[in-house]
DNA sequence: CCAGGACGCGCG
DNA sequence: AAAGCGCGCGTCCTGG
């Protein structure tokens, strides 16, 4: 750890010691419901498997492999596919073979029996990664996860032993069997707070790019539906949800982390058919496209060119020009240093460079802020206790009568106070709250309406 | 037999 | 010229 400033040191030193009563409460854990859906996972891991075993696929890999088959195997898998015959797109990193999820899901329409392989490792992820783990490190019903601030590279946090900062939500039908184990305490409420858009925000007070800025500041602005517009060429009234989060998932976020246009333009394309994109009036994207000169995939990755080229040279030039300043700063002196007071020194990549002190400050945003709740719950005698930390977000078991004594705490310290305490925010940060009923688990978490 | 590489996959 | 950032953890597999 290099912090260059004494407030950077203090930062990590209270956060530290803040953290350790997080962990030190840990989270309640409903401990015969989770017994129980390991059961159950594990018989339909059982009967998928039996299911797949009779498969054409299955009979094929059983006649290669004989006893030494194993389902599990990747390898095994891509040794299978070579044998066959099968073509597979994507090849990894190394260059073999690749058969993760969306390899493998380009095949389930001429092998159906892959489906079957691919609910098998969601489930075995399940049951593997997060119940057994789960169980294993629970005491007396608690989960202790240990949070880190030593081991990253970016001067974020990280979490094991459990890792509770990778619980499944995407995944709906996954995420609600897991979350329902994490439960609060006898009568109390789970709080979860979040800081919303905490790394673009961070972002704006590294480059100040007066575009941007306004887009945070003026909330008729929308940069992911404007950007959904210029990639599919669509006008506003066209922008559905699955379009508008396109452009966030599949352009925005991917270029702020330094993405190129044509995996861009790739990700865009394949979405359209992947998610059934049509505009608000129910028109077909490809036929929209089609219609405004777009006809083959090799038009679209020139006109996704075209939108990257305004995005950075047009429309956010000051951004541009901090990176660029910011990248060349670091190949003279070898290091920088972040908005917070640490320093990143070492080979780096252009990428590196640009990410690692916004996801840094974003975090230590996050971090300031739970040190002064926690320091306010012990103050106050409060009996409520922050319970765990996800990098912008804060998990807290709340007695219920201090519920909105609590909330005007987190605004207070998450949007007030830390902008007094940091001069070089130049932006208003927000937060969201969600709530669990009484009794209620993780997965039933609802936005507290304002 | 163990350590570590490779891969896959969960989250922000 | 390069070509998406950060983690933890499970399994399989190879090489020492």
């Amino acid at each position: 750890m290099r912090p260059t400033r004494k407030d950077a040191y203090k930062l990590f030193h209270e956060g530290t010691l803040a953290l350790a009563d997080v962990e030190r409460n840990g989270i309640k854990i409903d401990v015969p419901y989770l017994k129980n859906q390991s059961e159950k996972i594990k018989k339909r891991i059982q009967k998928n498997q039996d299911l797949f075993i009779q498969s054409e696929l299955g009979i094929a890999w059983k006649s290669v492999f004989k006893e030494k088959t194993n389902f599990d195997s990747g390898f095994q898998l891509s040794k299978l596919f070579q044998i066959l015959g099968i073509k597979v797109k994507n090849i990894t990193e190394k260059g073999n073979i690749s058969v993760d999820e969306k390899s493998l899901n380009e095949l389930v329409k001429s092998i159906p029996e892959i489906d079957i392989l691919l609910r098998m490792r969601k489930l075995k992820k399940l049951e593997g990664t997060y119940i057994k783990n789960i169980l294993e490190s629970c005491f007396d019903g608690y989960c202790h996860p240990s949070f880190n601030l030593h081991k990253v590279r970016t001067y974020r946090s990280s979490c094991s032993e459990p890792n509770f900062q990778n619980i499944p939500i995407r995944d709906k039908e996954i995420g609600n069997i897991i979350r329902r184990a994490f439960i609060p305490r006898q009568g109390r409420k789970l709080l979860e707070c979040d800081y919303t858009g905490i790394e673009v925000r961070i972002a704006c007070c590294y480059h100040k790019d007066p575009v941007m800025v306004s887009y945070i500041k003026d909330k008729t602005k929308d940069l992911h539906r404007d950007m959904a517009m210029q990639c599919y060429s669509l006008d506003k009234d066209q922008i559905t949800k699955d379009i508008r989060y396109c452009g966030k998932n599949k352009f925005v976020f991917p270029q702020f982390y330094g993405d190129y246009y044509v995996n861009c333009a790739k990700n865009l394309w394949e979405a359209i058919d992947e998610m059934d994109l049509k505009t608000a009036q129910n028109i077909p994207i490809k036929e929209h496209l089609s219609s405004s000169g777009i006809k083959t995939y090799s038009a679209f990755e020139k006109h996704i060119q075209k939108v990257e080229k305004d995005f950075w040279e047009v429309k956010f030039k000051k951004y541009t020009e901090w990176k660029k300043l910011h990248y060349k700063r670091y190949l003279q002196y070898g290091y920088f240093d972040t908005l917070t007071g640490f320093r990143c020194s070492g080979l780096m990549s252009r990428n590196d460079v640009i990410n690692y002190p916004v996801q840094g400050s974003a975090f230590h945003c996050l971090l300031w802020s739970l040190i002064q709740v926690q320091n306010i719950l012990k103050e106050k005698n409060m009996k409520s206790l922050i319970v765990g930390q996800i990098h912008d977000s804060i998990i807290l078991d709340i007695e219920s009568s201090e519920e909105e004594e609590i909330c005007e705490i987190l605004k207070n310290i998450m949007t007030k106070k830390i902008i007094e305490h940091w001069d070089w925010i130049i932006v208003p940060l927000d937060i969201e709250i969600e709530i669990t009923p009484i009794n209620g688990s993780w997965n039933e978490k609802k936005e507290k309406s304002k």
